[in-house]
DNA sequence: TGCCAGGCCGGGT
DNA sequence: ACCCGGCATGGC
């Protein structure tokens, strides 16, 4: 028989509303993804595998100013020239080829086009991104969230570090277990999945790094 | 100066 | 199913 009243929030669902709320607090809107189209935002996801956002800055901005931040163009772009645009990035070998994959199943599955990408069932995008080479659980999801606005949450080694030491998530809980944590804790919200992985990094940057600073950081209050 | 950054893959147990 | 080395530049 169906519930006629409203049924409370799970401890959890309130735990991960209290911190969302307080990273609000304390650090604001984050504005992400920084990037400016969905295809800036999915060459950015997949050069900043484990790199410092500026220095994939200046790859991206190599790109720009080549005119060649463009499906169509990178596609073409042959693969050691791409490797000397995107070198600032680091790993740059690695994501020249990366970058390529992901263009090739762009191409061959959707005529080059995100758009036309972004209409496939987000399960089933999901599953087909996480077959291209390179691209790995976290990529797939910033590229499904960021770029598509799906609803998908993004986990990430700050969010792993955040949720472990504060004892919400065993040490060894991998990429699905603390993904599926928030999805099935938290309303499908593409909006609120965002800017809760966006406030993670910001603390992480913070707080969280490998040395911590838990006696400052801004979530000591709720633990 | 060394350590770290918004991972992922492939080969070895 | 894990575990680990490799991949590389740039900032603090």
């Amino acid at each position: 028989m169906q519930q006629l009243i409203e049924s409370p929030l799970s401890p959890i669902t309130q735990q991960l509303m209290d911190i969302y709320n307080t990273l609000y607090q304390h650090f604001g809107p984050q504005h992400w993804w920084p990037g400016e189209t969905p295809f800036e935002i999915t060459v950015g996801a997949i050069l900043t595998q484990n790199t410092a956002w500026r220095n994939v800055e200046k790859a991206i901005l190599n790109l720009k100013r080549a005119g060649l931040l463009a499906p169509e163009a990178l596609y073409r772009l042959p693969l050691p020239y791409l490797a000397t645009l995107i070198r600032p990035a680091g790993f740059f070998n690695l994501k020249a080829k990366r970058l390529k994959n992901f263009l090739e199943f762009l191409f061959k599955e959707y005529e080059g086009d995100l758009d036309r990408m972004f209409k496939e069932d987000t399960n089933t995008l999901r599953e087909k991104l996480l077959k291209v080479r390179g691209i790995g659980p976290e990529t797939a999801d910033s590229i499904l969230l960021y770029a598509g606005g799906k609803p998908t949450f993004v986990v990430d080694a700050y969010t792993r570090r955040i949720l472990s030491r504060h004892n919400l998530i065993s040490e060894e809980a991998d990429y699905e277990e603390i993904r599926s944590f928030f999805m099935d804790h938290l309303p499908e919200d593409a909006g609120l999945f965002n800017e809760y992985h966006a406030l993670l990094v910001a603390l992480g940057k913070t707080y969280c790094r490998p040395k911590p600073l838990c006696e400052k950081c801004v979530l000591k209050d709720l633990f």
